[in-house]
DNA sequence: GTTGATGCAAACGATTTGCAACTGC
DNA sequence: GCAGTTGCAAATCGTTTGCATCAAC
C-alpha cells in the first residue's frame, strides 16, 4: 500500500470512529494502523503480540474488544477457519483463502471468474446475502516438500 | 435416506473401520448412524445430547474423540463457522453452506455452476486443493421476518 | 466533568488430555 | 489377554466479562 493510500484509510477510520462516536484512542488507532500494513491474517493473539512491542501497556482483552468493535463498524471481518483461533484482515480487494490443512497457514487469491458469476437462484428462499466467500483446503507447497523429504 | 441406502452406509462404515483397525463399539456405531441420520449439522454437544437419551453413559469428551476419529478416516467434515462451536456432517451430496449472521442456522445448498467451474491457474502455484467450499453470509428469511415485527 | 475505553483478574465455554477401568477382537 | 476405547475429572486454550481506574472529548 502507497503511503499515500494509507493516509487515506487512515482518516477514513477517524471519519467512521466519528460518526459512530468512539473516542480515537491511542489503542484502537495502533490496531488498525497494524492491521492496515499486516498481510498475514493475524489471529488476535499475533497482534496483540506485536503491539505489545510498541505498546507494553496494552491488554489482550482490548485487542479482543477493539477488533469486536471494528467488526461491529464493518472495518474488517472474522475469517472462517477450523483453527481454533479465529483470524481477522481489514476489507481490501476482493479475493477469497487457501487454507492449508497441515500448516493452518492462510493465502489469498484472486478469482475473477467467481466474483462475476450470480448466485443460485435457490438462495432467495433461504435469506438475503450479505457475502460470498470461498474457502479452498488443501496442502500448501512448503508443507508438501516438507512431507516430500 | 432410504432403508436400504442406509444400511449400505452402515456397512461401508464397517468396512471402513475394520480396514482402518478400529473397533466397531457401540458408541461409534451409535454416533455413526445418528449423524447419518442428522440433516442439521449437530456440534458435538447437540449430538451428545441426542445420544444421552439412548445410551445414558455416553460421555461428551467420547462425542469429541469419535469425530476426531472420523474425521481423520475422512468420513465427514468439520464445517468452518465463525461461531465458537464447530459443526459436523457428513459427506453427502456436493452442496455448499448458507451461514445466518443472525442466529447461526446453517442452510445448505447446491450450486452445480460453481461445481463445475475451474480453480483458478494461481491456486496451483499456492499448493494442491483437496476440497473447496463456499459459505454465503447473510440474514435468513426467519430472522429477517423477526426483525420487520 | 462526563462518558466511554482500558487494564486487570477472574469467569466462561468449547475442546483436549491423563489415567484407571473396561470391552471388542 | 491385550490393545484399543471409554468415562471421569482435571487441565487447557481462546475469548468474554465485571469492575475500578483512566483518558478523550
Amino acid at each position: 500500500m502507497t503511503e499515500k493510500k494509507f493516509h487515506e484509510q487512515l482518516l477514513h477510520f477517524e471519519q467512521i470512529c466519528k460518526d459512530a462516536g468512539l473516542k480515537l484512542t491511542h489503542q484502537r488507532l495502533l490496531i488498525y494502523t497494524e492491521l492496515l500494513k499486516a498481510h498475514d491474517h493475524p489471529s488476535a493473539e499475533t497482534l496483540y503480540k506485536r503491539l505489545e512491542k510498541t505498546l507494553p501497556t496494552l491488554s489482550l482483552d482490548t485487542v479482543y474488544r477493539t477488533l469486536a468493535t471494528f467488526e461491529k463498524l464493518g472495518l474488517l471481518h472474522r475469517l472462517e477457519t477450523v483453527t481454533s483461533q479465529a483470524r481477522y484482515e481489514v476489507f481490501g480487494l476482493r479475493h477469497h483463502h487457501f487454507l492449508c490443512d497441515v500448516c493452518g497457514q492462510l493465502y489469498d487469491f484472486v478469482w475473477p471468474p467467481f466474483d462475476t458469476m450470480s448466485l443460485p437462484p435457490s438462495l432467495n428462499e433461504i435469506g438475503t446475502v450479505d457475502r460470498t466467500s470461498v474457502v479452498v483446503h488443501g496442502t500448501c507447497a512448503a508443507c508438501a516438500a516438507k512431507k516430500g523429504h
